[in-house]
DNA sequence: CTCCTAGGTGTATACGCTTACACCTGGAGA
DNA sequence: TCTCCAGGTGTAAGCGTATACACCTAGGAG
């Protein structure tokens, strides 16, 4: 059926050895021996089994990206970006979805599916206190990890601190006092970059002698209905924000569109800021902080690799690539009235 | 290093070749030896080798999607489900992007990458000039399509036609006759669904007799700021449309911004309809026919995994499934003012 | 009681490659 | 001239599983 690297060998008149050695490129082959073979095997139409390679070599040529989700902005862009590092690496790329258990299907545990099938592991912002995690960290293979920090895992993420900050204190600077903060949901049960925003948010208004009105904390699920209601929410106060710091664009997108619901226009009644820089963002005026999604995907795969290839540290300690991140003005903000 | 399927079997008492059977539930094994087995293997925490499996039986379990984009919206949608459904039958999912040409990076023609690597591909949305269409396609295995049709492939699509013909329905009955048509590209270089959605426009503009000025023909690329600049195009013309059926959503919120920045409202000064009842589309109200993303990429996964299987017929007789599409009427038209 | 069958199991080879090791050659240095 | 070395090359032993085939057993049919 398939025509092998022995039928290569015969053509070329070499050993398969010498075939092997001189289509990975690997030194100690007469440059003309070289050339012979890979003419012959392109002649015969010769691809290597990967199958065999890696039995034969213990490599697999491919890591796996592990993520709660698919198809939401900022996963699909760093999916993105890291299958186009490992394309040019020339690594497979296996999609791993653990959250596929909100659609109501089982969660089947990555774990047993990564062991002895990837090279590596590339974390997507898997909450810490998710299930899988553990055991995939314990794996003990190379792994980088996005949108979250642990423990001797090369992490890439950006200051999530300093990027509510940044938030913030633009509003502060805008006069408003009152300061609502959108977060996704209650403590228990947050990513990391959860946390982070919200020490961010709790540090300026602190320094600014700012209360925080436990009234003024909501959940909006990161999604643009759950901003939609939590503001819903706000606006049915007593004593409504003037600002909010919601720690998503769609969720904010959602505040956007309960504050016109109520008759009110954002940036003149309510100031809003978010944080992604989603692509809907510009069109909808939204004041946001950017976050740098597809260098994320890149530095971290490229990390990975630098592991898989040994020239990297595998883990061992605690490296954390920060990204910068910039506010954007746009027109949803506006000086306290 | 690993524990190996001799370690399990000496560990049963029992052959290599039994436990390979017990634990892959091939019939032929007594009950009582195959739990043993089971119970052993789980013990030792062994787990079988992809490679050597592969290896010994030609299968990969896996399957390789292809498309030219990941991070927009009905491609990472598609992705998702068709994720969910390899990871239900247990296949692992290579996600190899081909449009990446686009970003500056060389295009890495998948072909050899696909080959004695999986056992069945799926194309997402490859227009048919595409060059790499064609070396998949004689690859002579496994494979289903997306949003497209080739010959001896089972394909998985909407009307593209009916989904066309009700948007410009909808706007003809409304009373409109300047029905300006926006299209991703010029023809030469259009995605199947495309045409098919020209076709579409043009029977129901001839059927009532309407004129297609060929002015009201402009192109979006299928970005909002392509559809934007399009919309601006048609406004500055002397004698504008007053609807507008755009060939997706992207490029209806472009024209829907247009508008707004000419001081128009959409639905009332000019009709908008798109395609595809995308997330946004809801928030900006905009008139859709809506089509079933999830369902496409499942259907499709689910067709492919029975050519795998070998219970589907491996393409042969052009097999295409259409799935349904439906107008959704919101506020972005209105009758002819 | 014998024979046959079918379910259950073991043996051993093939899968296609990588790589440690042995080997060979020619030229540089002694 | 001889030795040594390094660059080229070949030999052959795995890598861990699947599976064709042989074999064995017990039970039913004759």
């Amino acid at each position: 059926m398939g025509i092998t690297i022995r039928d290569v060998a015969a053509a070329a008149g070499v050993s398969t050895a010498t075939v092997s050695r001189a289509l990975r490129g690997l030194p100690n082959v007469d440059q003309v021996t070289r050339e012979r073979v890979k003419e012959v095997a392109a002649g015969l139409d010769y691809v290597i089994s990967p199958s065999a390679s890696r039995l034969a070599s213990g490599r697999t040529g491919s890591i796996a990206v592990i993520t709660p989700y698919i198809a939401r902005w900022f996963f699909s862009e760093v999916i993105a970006s890291v299958e186009s590092v490992m394309q040019q690496a020339g690594m497979d790329l296996l999609l791993m979805n653990v959250g596929d258990y909100q659609n109501g299907h089982a969660r089947i545990p990555p774990t047993p599916r990564l062991r002895r099938r990837v090279d590596g592991i590339l974390i997507v912002s898997l909450p810490p206190q998710d299930p899988d995690l553990e055991p995939i960290l314990s794996l003990g293979m190379p792994t980088a990890m996005i949108g979250g920090i642990a423990p001797n895992v090369e992490c890439v993420v950006i200051d999530d601190v300093a990027a509510a900050r940044k938030a913030t204190e633009y509003l502060v600077s805008l006069g408003h006092e009152r300061i609502a903060l959108m977060a996704g949901g209650p403590a228990e049960a947050r990513f990391t970059a959860e946390s982070q925003r919200e020490r961010g948010f709790h540090s300026v208004m602190t320094r600014n002698s700012l209360v925080e009105d436990p009234m003024l904390e909501v959940f909006g699920h990161f999604t643009i209905e759950g901003g939609e209601s939590a503001m819903d929410a706000l606006l049915n106060q007593s004593d409504p924000p003037t600002a909010v710091f919601a720690m998503s664009d769609e969720m904010a997108f959602g505040a956007i569109r309960s504050l016109r619901k109520h008759g009110l226009e954002p940036g003149r009644d309510v100031s809003i800021v978010g944080i992604d820089d989603h692509p809907m963002s510009s069109y909808l005026g939204l004041t946001t902080v950017s976050q740098p999604v597809s260098e994320l995907g890149i530095k971290a795969g490229e990390r990975l690799l630098g592991q898989i290839v040994g020239i990297d540290p595998p883990g061992g300690n605690d490296r954390v690539s920060e990204l910068p991140t910039e506010l954007i003005v746009r027109n949803s903000t506006g000086p306290k009235s």
